[in-house]
DNA sequence: TTGCTACAAAACAAGGTGTTCTGTATTTTT
DNA sequence: AAAAATACAGAACACCTTGTTTTGTAGCAA
């Protein structure tokens, strides 16, 4: 790729990740992100044909990235039991996220979180049909396999999202207890016949 | 209230309500909110400042009307036992969105629907929290309270949004037991010390 | 009736969008 | 090295959307 050309890009994607993690993306004019990565006009446009490619593209980076390196590594393997849960993926994922990796942590914590969880989740989905529905460990003769998915995917997102919440106070390894304990009615089908109720009552 | 107001004001709700069900939230321009309402330029912006306000007013109405129905109900005896969950809140929830309301649904199932679900998730936050939390019945030694706050109204809105996806054609309570399914970690605070690994294994 | 209020219509400036044109600099090809 | 292709800058543009202002009319309430 011409030299030029991947300057360009990347001081487009400079300059955008800065204006979304300082104000909200509807609020952000072409014009700024023209300015900002000190362009002209017409070069813009010939990167981008609009703002919504440039968000697109900007996250197929930053998640492709992310998800695929969880998806190299080593599964089909991943057992939980108390203590010993170090090679997650979800821990990885979030031992990743804590080296803030192309400083994608001020995009998941600015005022467009929203935006940036929702691509976050969908190239999740991806992972979890791939790592654990096919290959059958989502089955469960209770609930439909595409519900426990999209529910899977949603509780690690919604953990991602508290955890960001908190300031990332806790550290990875607490996260993942969190997320697995409200994963635990995965690992029990038949529905526990005669424990006692200590908690929540619905 | 003035009779020309009113009129007015619901006027712009109905055009705006349908421009949502049609078309992207970002792509609807004000002028077609005033010439759908058939009102005054002047008009629109007596009633509203933004289409952002006009948004947020539209979903304080709805969710804050769904969600105070369901507050209004007799609480704090809602037990789960398999199959006489009748009184759940979350099944009379799902029935109110069944009845369709204000045409709820033609919106929770747009392409907008991420911007109502957002909605929906924030009322129904302070619903669990005043219903729940304030009562001690989320209290669990292993998991932060706030968690579990955010952790229930993510998964129940998340439940609704599967349900809509999948055009409502299970029943409401065939959806609130997927949903106190998944809930059932809830119920038993302690790990179970040796249960048999029947399906996921993360 | 007398104000008061809501509304309509038109015009307005300001600002953003996406394109076109011209000319220059850089890269690649021959 | 020369030639051709490509990427870019800058300026101008037509167009659209926004939010405000102005003027005048009709409905409502005291």
């Amino acid at each position: 790729m011409d030299r030029r050309q991947k300057k360009t890009r990347e001081a487009i994607f400079r300059a955008f990740t800065q204006l979304l993690a300082e104000k909200n993306y509807n609020q952000i004019v072409v014009q700024e992100i023209i300015d900002r990565a000190d362009i002209g006009r017409t070069t813009f446009y010939a990167h981008f044909e609009t703002k919504d490619y440039l968000l697109k593209d900007l996250c197929e980076e930053l998640f492709g990235h992310i998800i695929d390196t969880a998806m190299g590594l080593p599964h089909g393997h991943y057992h939980y039991s108390c203590g010993t849960e170090q090679d997650s993926v979800f821990l990885h994922l979030l031992q990743h996220l804590q080296k803030n990796d192309r400083n994608i942590l001020e995009l998941l914590s600015s005022q467009n979180n929203e935006i940036f969880l929702r691509y976050f989740k969908s190239n999740l989905k991806k992972l979890i049909v791939t790592q654990y529905a096919a290959k059958g460990l989502l089955k469960n003769k209770n609930l439909p396999e595409d519900y426990l998915v999209n529910y899977v995917s949603s509780a690690f997102v919604e953990t991602v999202h508290w955890w960001l919440c908190h300031k990332m106070e806790q550290s990875p390894e607490t996260i993942t207890q969190y997320f697995l304990a409200v994963m635990e009615v995965l690992r029990v089908p038949e529905s526990p016949k005669a424990l006692p109720l200590e908690s929540a009552t619905f």
